[in-house]
DNA sequence: GGTAACTGGGTTTTT
DNA sequence: CCCAGTTACC
């Protein structure tokens, strides 16, 4: 029935151990860099045959860059036979598969797909309603009521609770944010609207349904699921009915890299899967592929304590460089340190693309960033702000989520005020003079313009005119087009520099043409968004090489020869925002494992001794000295300590200056 | 009344 | 450096 044929030869015994196992139920309990790619997607070709058609295979991976790349993997071996292999992430399957049966999940077929940008807009407006403005005292923003709302949905736990535990600044408002969050689901509900959290809430209601249930099950005969130490309990909830009694069910994880507690990601689901699957095997893979031998000594010096896997990774690739421990006077330092390494690896015949900075939080490279525009260093940041948050992304998404579901107010209010002249009231009014327009909301539109004062008007009907155009249009490359061709005139408006926004919503629009339909655009733009833009000019052409900086979130899963580490210092590495359990500090830990294991060749820590800190830890928090100490002893008994010099040279003091220069221009100031 | 310009303060990680 | 609350202007 099996193909043993295609099982590539290169695979250890463990491995093939794993790619052969017969149907029941298997976990591979897979360490970091021991070719676990390599060895999911052997498995789906080797599932793939006779008895099974690759389109019933369903491949779930995370994050999507990481599925991108098992797929083509996967691909590259496979015999294309019976179709294409399901793949994608959680989420991207869910909205696949409710999109072609919209009306089984009693949603109308036009639905629109917001991203939590949107979530946080549409939460700022209802915000008022709720009581959450002006109250005197520091109401929670919008983003994070829009974090508390993915918490509380995540770990389906209620809201008081959650503010409790992870909030709990946000005490006083636990009144309002549940009034907030009922107004919020009821206008998604209202206005065709579907989140993030919804597409899996939605797919796991259909399969515990007695019709639907049965027949969603029936669409696959193999389950294989990457990184099972991130999966959350809707997560964890789906799979189990996917696969009640396990049949075809293939895990994969580490519970040492669990890094997603904070979206209700659970490793305990992962050592759950013997108790729900009595018949459950279990591979383990602890031979390392990836790093060479210092890096590997680095990674299990400070390999955090993990119930489900504990093995000490060996290695097979040799000797190399010690990793280094830079100590640098402070972040400026850092990154002329960081610069001076990158190009230092260069000269040695590396590419760019053979780096990484990986970083805790998005803002930690902003020095950095700097430093390597100066140097002329191209890079692409992945992780933090991305290019569908950027201005004029959003007010094209939102134009083009108009002409798709005409119903979506939250688009419009953004379209609206696009505009010069119309803030939130006008625009609040004008959309409810448009809203019992359900089937032809463009025709409503000539009396809703009477609200619009004399100034806007003929700019907004302008635009609102190309739009109306732009739905008329069938082929999605000349809608979106349209819709590009409508902004033009607000976009000009509103940024001084529209010429290369512009520019970057072109590509987008090419982009957009290659897809079936407007929505699948739109839809494949949220859940996988491109990386940022560096600077305004979009990322380099992929023909440049460049360096990539990225969060360790970001950067799961994947690997680059060299790996640069900042930021090791209290406060940011671990975070300080990790304080408050001591889960968190766990977390924290294991993301710096997580990051220490993406280094092929070597690993450069950098500790500014001196840091810009704008919070002070509180009493009730945990303490994170202990890891912090722990971090660097361990990183001291393996690394190569640098230290790096002050950033400025000293230069004396010289007393009045600047009254000397003011004089020098005195004479520029004589009238006479 | 509502919008735009100004000024002070500031809780991360992602689908 | 980005957001929220405040003042000034239409």
């Amino acid at each position: 029935m099996f193909d043993l044929a295609a099982v590539p030869d290169q695979l250890n015994d463990e491995q093939r151990r794993a790619v052969t196992h017969e149907t029941g139920p298997l976990l591979v309990l897979a360490g970091a860099g021991t070719g676990k790619t390599a060895t999911l997607a052997a498995r789906v070709r080797w599932l793939e045959g006779p008895g099974v058609a690759a389109d019933r295979i369903l491949l779930l991976t995370f994050p999507p860059r990481a599925a991108d790349e098992m797929l083509a993997r996967v691909a590259a071996g496979g015999r294309e036979r019976g179709g294409r292999i399901w793949g994608g992430t959680f989420h991207a399957i869910a909205h696949r598969i409710i999109r072609a049966h919209a009306e089984s999940f009693s949603l109308p077929p036009a639905f629109s797909l917001i991203d939590p940008a949107d979530t946080a807009d549409l939460l700022d407006v209802l915000r008022v309603d709720a009581g959450l403005t002006s109250t005197g005292r520091r109401a929670p923003r919008a983003a994070t009521c829009a974090d508390i709302y993915m918490r509380c949905v995540s770990t389906q736990r209620p809201v008081k609770q959650v503010v409790l535990a992870a909030y709990p600044w946000c005490a006083d408002f636990v009144g309002q944010l549940s009034a907030l969050f009922r107004a919020y689901v009821a206008h998604k509900r209202g206005h065709a609207l579907v989140d993030f959290d919804d597409l899996l809430l939605l797919w796991r209601a259909a399969l515990a349904d007695e019709a639907a249930g049965p027949a969603l099950r029936a669409l696959f005969d193999a389950v294989l699921v990457d990184e099972y130490q991130d999966v959350n309990s809707v997560q964890a909830d789906i799979v189990r009915m996917l696969t009640p009694d396990g049949h075809g069910l293939t895990c994969v994880g580490d519970d040492a890299q669990a890094v997603y507690g904070f979206r209700g990601a659970d490793p305990a689901h992962l050592h759950a899967l013997g108790a729900t699957y009595p018949g459950l095997a279990v591979v383990r893979l602890a031979r390392n592929y990836r790093s060479r031998e210092p890096v590997l000594a680095l990674a299990n010096a400070i390999r955090p304590q993990a119930d489900g896997l504990e093995l000490t990774l060996s290695g097979s690739r040799g000797g190399g460089p010690a990793p280094l421990l830079v100590r640098c006077h402070d972040e400026a330092t850092q990154a002329r340190e960081i610069c001076a390494r990158v190009l230092e690896a260069c000269e040695s015949g590396l590419e760019l693309r053979d780096q990484a900075v990986l970083v805790r939080s998005a803002n930690h490279s902003d020095v950095l960033e700097l430093e390597l525009a100066v140097a002329r260093i191209p890079f692409v940041k992945y992780g933090g702000l991305r290019f569908t948050e950027a201005a004029h992304v959003k007010d094209f998404l939102a134009a083009g989520r108009i002409v798709d579901n005409p119903s979506d107010d939250l688009a419009w209010f953004r379209l609206l005020r696009l505009h010069d002249g119309i803030g939130p009231m006008l625009a609040r009014r004008i959309i409810d003079k448009l809203r019992p327009a359900e089937a032809a909301p463009f025709d409503r539109w000539p009396a809703a313009l009477a609200t619009v004062p004399g100034r806007a008007r003929p700019n907004l009907a302008a635009t609102v005119g190309g739009l109306a155009a732009a739905a008329a249009l069938p082929q999605t490359a000349e809608r979106a087009a349209a819709i590009l061709a409508a902004l033009r005139a607000p976009l000009q408006v509103r940024y001084a520099d529209a010429g290369t926004r512009i520019a970057d919503l072109q590509r987008l629009v090419d982009a957009a043409a290659s897809r079936p339909s407007l929505h699948e655009a739109l839809a494949d733009l949220a859940l996988d968004p491109p990386a940022a833009t560096s600077g305004l000019a979009g990322p380099p052409r992929l023909d440049h090489d460049y360096l990539v900086i990225s969060t360790v979130h970001s950067a799961k899963g994947l690997e680059w020869p060299v790996v640069h580490l900042p930021h090791l210092v209290d406060g940011a590495v671990p975070s300080d925002m990790a304080l408050s359990t001591p889960e968190g500090l766990a977390e924290e830990h294991r993301l710096f494992y997580v990051a220490v294991t993406r280094a092929r060749d070597q690993v450069v820590l950098y500790a500014p001794l001196r840091m810009h800190h704008h919070r002070t830890a509180r009493d009730d928090r945990h303490s994170y000295a202990p890891l912090s100490r722990f971090l660097h002893a361990a990183a001291l008994a393996v690394c190569e300590r640098v230290d790096a010099g002050p950033a400025k040279p000293v230069i004396p003091r010289v007393a009045a200056l600047a009254a000397q220069v003011d004089a020098s221009l005195d004479a520029l100031w004589s009238t006479s």
